[in-house]
DNA sequence: CCTCCACCGGAACGTGAGGAGT
DNA sequence: ACTCCTCACGTTCCGGTGGAGG
């Protein structure tokens, strides 16, 4: 059959959306509920900008999803703005880097000096490949200084700008950084400019990155220190409103959906990321459900929804190995639920494990290895895996999956190596107990 | 109270891939 | 083109261990 209009009909769907952008995480609203004293408090660090001296670098440190990035922006936007106020005539660059995407040191380097060059100078950007790392800091260094490049490529004074400009540099996700020479460079870099400012802001979420790095940087960096504290559930409810007001139309959630939601992310470290998504997915689940309203109900739906999405995305992209284990372990499970017994060992999975790898022709691994790769799987949430003791019997792990097996198999079941032993019987072994 | 199972998990080392320096 | 280094992944070796059963 034909279906006719496919998106004729599609697009009948009343939305329940009025601007989707507003939910997504990526979005910086205009009030930050509950973050006035961290906003102050980086407004007074960053203030000397604007008489143009220095600010301090500053360390901010906090959970995904306390609102790190959004106060950043946010303060950084103000400053901007401040600085163009006739009164104050003072301009401030706020460059803006994701380490997590730019990771290496000559990317960082690149990115920052290319958000000098201007839209209509595009042929003077830094090339993503090819300068000798030395000279992309030397071009950084000159246009951090108020240089620029004439028409035949020459130094000049940029005279659109002014002594005593400050440059912020906000490194998002510091710890992802491959190395710490560019923070070194970064943060040591005043002493060869001879007009200009730069400062640094590193964010992270994992405190205990700065014990690996060179004491040097750290001191540098760490000027001052910020720490953001999680969202507690009224909290989290209160940035829900704000957002819900903005993106959905009004009346279409039910009384209980946000204390809900802001209750179930608050439980996961006070995350408003992940509540801003369940509400997000709440309604979208909603929607597709041709219903007006979002209910509770919904809520759950969607609580699953993304549990499901991100099991599934973490198996996908486990290591053959890992995946054989897996496999392994939800054949052993499904054996031992036969016969009426409900712990799995680990040697119980390595023999399974063995039994198919001959079968799809892969390298057996030791059972070592394998304690280590079920260590892994445990922390990524799949199964839990407890060290017991089962006296006389020995001393194990006990292995027991965490998330729904039938699709966790039907993910395994992509892998080409894997399909074939999918359904694979494993022998009973010989166990006592 | 001691034994002894069946594995845990630390340490040291080997290997190959990929990057940086020269 | 070359070496040197680092890193991820694995192996080998082995001391360590909670508690049921004797």
């Amino acid at each position: 059959m034909v279906v006719n209009d496919l998106f004729g009909q599609l697009l009948e769907v009343e939305p329940l959306f009025r601007n989707k952008e507003v939910m997504r995480s990526s979005y910086t609203p205009d009030d930050l509920p509950h973050r006035d004293s961290e906003i102050r408090a980086l407004g007074s660090i960053l203030v000397p900008a604007l008489r143009g001296e220095t600010p301090s670098n500053v360390f901010i440190y906090g959970k995904t999803g306390t609102g790190k990035t959004a106060c950043v922006k946010y303060v950084g936007n103000e400053l901007c703005k401040k600085g163009l106020d006739p009164d104050i005539d003072k301009r401030v660059n706020v460059i803006y880097i994701n380490c997590e995407v730019v990771d290496t040191q000559y990317r960082v380097l690149q990115n920052i000096a290319n958000a000098f060059v201007p839209a209509d100078r595009w042929s003077h950007r830094i090339p993503f490949t090819g300068w000798p790392t030395d000279e992309v800091y030397d071009a950084l260094r000159r246009y951090a200084d108020g240089q620029t490049k004439d028409d035949h490529e020459h130094w000049v004074e940029d005279p659109a700008r002014k002594a005593g400009e400050v440059t912020v540099i906000v490194l998002d996700e510091v710890d992802k950084l491959k190395g710490d020479e560019v923070l070194y460079t970064l943060t040591r870099i005043n002493a060869d400019l001879h007009n200009n400012k730069v400062s640094v802001i590193g964010i992270s979420n994992d405190l205990k990155f700065t014990e690996f790095l060179d004491p040097r940087v750290k001191s540098s960096l760490g000027e001052e220190s910020m720490i953001f504290p999680p969202y507690d559930a009224h909290q989290l409810e209160d940035i829900l409103t704000q957002r819900a007001k903005m993106a959905l139309k009004d009346g279409i959630l039910d009384d209980g959906v946000i204390p809900l939601c802001a209750a179930l992310a608050a439980r996961e470290h006070g995350d408003a990321r992940r509540a801003l998504d369940l509400l997000r997915v709440s309604a979208e689940l909603a929607e597709r459900e041709r219903k007006k309203v979002v209910g509770e109900s919904h809520v759950r739906l969607a609580q699953n929804k993304i549990e499901l999405d991100r099991i599934s995305e973490v198996v996908r992209t486990l290591p053959t190995q890992s995946k054989l284990v897996l496999l392994a372990t939800i054949q052993g499970e499904e054996l031992n639920k036969e016969v009426g017994v409900q712990t799995l060992t680990t040697g119980e999975v390595f023999a399974i494990y063995k039994d198919l790898c001959k079968h799809t022709g892969c390298d057996i691994l030791t059972q070592r290895r394998i304690t280590d790769l079920i260590s892994e799987l445990d922390m990524l949430g799949i199964f839990t895996a407890r060290v017991i003791s089962k006296g006389r019997y020995g001393r194990t792990r006990e292995i027991q999956m965490s998330c729904p097996i039938d699709s966790t198999k039907s993910v395994l079941a992509e892998d080409e190596l894997i399909r074939g032993v999918v359904d694979y019987k494993p022998k009973r072994q010989n166990r006592l107990l």
